[in-house]
DNA sequence: TTTCCGATAGGACATATGTCCTTTTGCTGC
DNA sequence: GCAGCAAAAGGACATATGTCCTATCGGAAA
């Protein structure tokens, strides 16, 4: 991760994302821009925050820890995500770990700071309750829909998400997207490395999907959208 | 549903509940108490709120529908428990079912007067983040501990906070709880009636329960405990 | 009382997923 | 090139859960 306060950029990016109105002009200044490489860890369960940070470049994906030890994935993000909200009042510890995928950048504010300057700041508050609420209902959607779709479906929109953006230049061709290893990929999705293992046997059977080095390349993405109705991780 | 405008019931109510610093005196004295009665339903999934609630004595049972129709138990709730936190400041339509379980009161605000007058009120807003952080927190924990176990152990959870309030004359007996019918209750665990139904087999068959004209028994709670991990619908 | 229906109980079978193992494959260090 | 390893691929079997059906049972309606 590396820091910056490049007060350029910030302000650039505060006002992009629509935070001008939320902050108070010194909090804005008192801003510091952090960039993650692909894969960096943001924040770790358990982890205390020392403030909050918005999401105002790149992609960052959630997912949790259970009790037994493995991992679950819970969705992904774009700008402007909050990320330490939920724990930044009660002080709670984290409770999911946050990773970027691929270049991200985030807003840093620190805890000190918010709490000195904008806990009577009725627009910050307000910003925070749009959020939080924000969350918990698209939460509840995603929760029910998880229980609701056998792994096939969830893989599906899994391999969705993780498709690089649309460029013109590249619709129609078959994309790649790299996993680390499909055992990880697996803990994401909440599996066992066997199962997944099996479900995509058959979507490469069903030539959706192909076995490639170090990865899967998409061949059927038509057919993908349609397994991954209309759940997706955002 | 009953509704008082009792000053002295409400203004105790609300202080029992410390939610006195929390809103404005204005408000409070706006306050509407609402009554409910076992099962009456309080919210449903697609209503508009015309307020807020909070629920100041007895329990609330809270569930889902699922795109495909079926209905799952979310959990179950305690004073001060606010409802309509979620939907109230960005106009959601409902997303859970709210249900009274025993006689249970809650206070209501209505959404003008809260926009009128709490809008700028860092307590009341703080307040609110404070119970929607809560709420995501613990919503994470339950998700996550929802895929985790099978339904016996869900099962196991359901019926204990099913069960009255300890009260000392009865301790150590067996317990009853009505239940409408297993086929409801299938369908707030998120399952099949067939499966539950296979469930509940196996533990008559341990001496955990007891199946009983429109409802079921209690035999073993200490067991009861021991399969609902420290898995709680709270 | 007789009939009928919703609620129960449970059989049979299919699917989703987990656990345990074995084999194959492709790199990597020697 | 060869041994050795981690990841990948997949076989065998068990459990959790769903779907479809059939049979009972007890109370409500006729």
């Amino acid at each position: 991760m590396e820091r910056s306060r490049d007060r350029h950029a910030i302000q650039e990016l505060v006002e992009r994302n629509g935070l001008l109105p939320v902050f108070h002009p010194e909090v804005i200044a008192a801003m510091e821009l952090r960039i993650y490489t692909d894969r960096e860890i943001v924040c770790a369960i358990g982890d205390y925050l020392e403030g909050l940070q918005v999401l105002v470049k790149g992609r960052l994906k959630i997912h949790t820890s259970l009790p037994n030890g493995k991992t679950m994935l819970l969705r992904f993000t774009e700008p402007p995500t909050l990320i330490g909200d939920v724990e930044w009042m009660a002080r709670y510890p984290v409770g999911n770990t946050v990773e970027a995928v691929g270049a991200t950048m985030l807003l840093f504010v620190s805890r000190e700071c918010l709490l000195e300057k904008e806990m009577d700041n009725p627009a910050f508050l307000q910003f925070m309750i749009r959020n939080l609420s924000h969350k918990l209902f698209t939460n509840g959607q995603s929760t029910a829909l998880n229980r609701l779709y056998p792994l096939e479906n969830r893989f599906a929109s899994y391999l969705l998400a993780l498709l690089p953006d649309q460029d013109p230049a590249s619709s129609g061709r078959a994309r790649e997207l790299r996993t680390s290893t499909l055992g990880e990929m697996a803990e994401l999705l909440g599996t066992s490395y066997r199962h997944l293992n099996r479900v995509i046997a058959r979507l490469t059977q069903e030539g959706v999907v192909e076995r490639k080095r170090g990865g899967l390349r998409v061949l059927d993405e038509s057919r993908l959208r349609e397994l991954a109705h209309n759940h997706r991780y955002i």
